[in-house]
DNA sequence: ATCAGCCCCTGCTAGC
DNA sequence: TGCTAGCAGGGGCTGA
């Protein structure tokens, strides 16, 4: 699932790809995944291409534009002079969006919990947003973190999952962070000493550069704005590794359920 | 303010 | 072999 290196990978390449480009039609499959008021976008000019969290935003140079959220199994592919043409006759390939030069953009999505949104004031809404959703493990102290790990009673990987604490941690980096920082999900946020919380942060973003060096995890379903896969997958620390050995210490990695929500622990090193 | 529980959706898998 | 029930999961929403 698209978290955050994942998202931003795709930002970066679609800044190469769509800056200065002019929409010039669109084609919806699916009306669950386009949500728009009466007017279009036919005649828009790409401005700009932003990321809060999982949250990305096309901004126009009229000031509208779109707010693009992957879920579980989004897809935002760009049409390449030789490939991504199978995205046009694909099943679940819900919108296509024709730009001036020919090229086109397909957003893709089996499950469909993902969206596009047409927003009518791009800057508006991504402050917003920014204002509501927790800053980014690298743009927090740790005594900040600290702070709001104090008040909650709720296991820390539940708390780190929490797009209002902290944005763009998704279960797959959660997973991974918390076992580098030999941390157990368990534990109660506010049980935390300084020093874990530290750690905890510095092991978040690491693992998360390290999806972002490796261009994302596709485990599952992800592909970047070019349809290719990332290699991440090949590296999980813990994340789906049950009943493999724990990179640290060898024990068996077991799967338990944490706020609803798979999570993979080694026994030994986690406490 | 915090937080548990439900819902959205489709493809895959375990179990019969 | 073929069916179905259950599961996967990010985040919005509701109600306690």
């Amino acid at each position: 699932m698209p978290e955050l290196p994942e998202v931003e990978t795709i930002k970066r390449q679609l800044e190469s790809q769509i800056l200065g480009s002019e929409i010039v039609g669109i084609v919806v499959n699916d009306s669950r995944c386009f949500v728009a008021g009466r007017k279009g976008v036919e005649g828009e000019v790409i401005k700009e291409i932003l990321r809060v969290g999982k949250y990305l935003f096309v901004r126009f140079s009229s000031g509208r534009g779109l707010q693009i959220h992957l879920k579980m199994t989004g897809r935002v592919v760009v049409e390449q002079e030789t490939q991504n043409m199978e995205y046009a006759e694909a099943k679940h390939t819900r919108v296509v969006i024709t730009l001036r030069d020919k090229r086109r953009i397909f957003y893709w999505d089996t499950r469909m919990f993902g969206y596009i949104k047409v927003l009518e004031n791009v800057e508006t809404e991504h402050e917003a947003l920014k204002k509501k959703l927790g800053p980014e493990p690298w743009d927090i102290t740790d005594i900040d973190l600290l702070r709001k790990f104090k008040r909650t009673g709720r296991a820390v990987k539940e708390v780190i999952l929490d797009q209002n604490v902290l944005a763009g941690v998704g279960n797959i980096y959660a997973n991974d962070g918390l076992w580098l920082a030999g941390m157990n999900p368990r534990r109660i946020a506010k049980s935390l000493k300084p020093k874990e919380v530290a750690r905890l942060r510095k092991s978040l973003c690491k693992v998360l550069e390290r999806g972002l060096a490796t261009g994302g995890a596709s485990d599952n379903s992800y592909v970047n704005a070019y349809g290719e896969k990332g290699s991440y997958q090949d590296e999980f620390l813990t994340y789906r590794r049950a009943g493999e050995p724990c990179k640290k210490c060898g024990k068996l990695v077991e799967r338990i359920v944490v706020g609803g929500r798979g999570t993979w622990v080694c026994g030994k090193c986690q406490k």
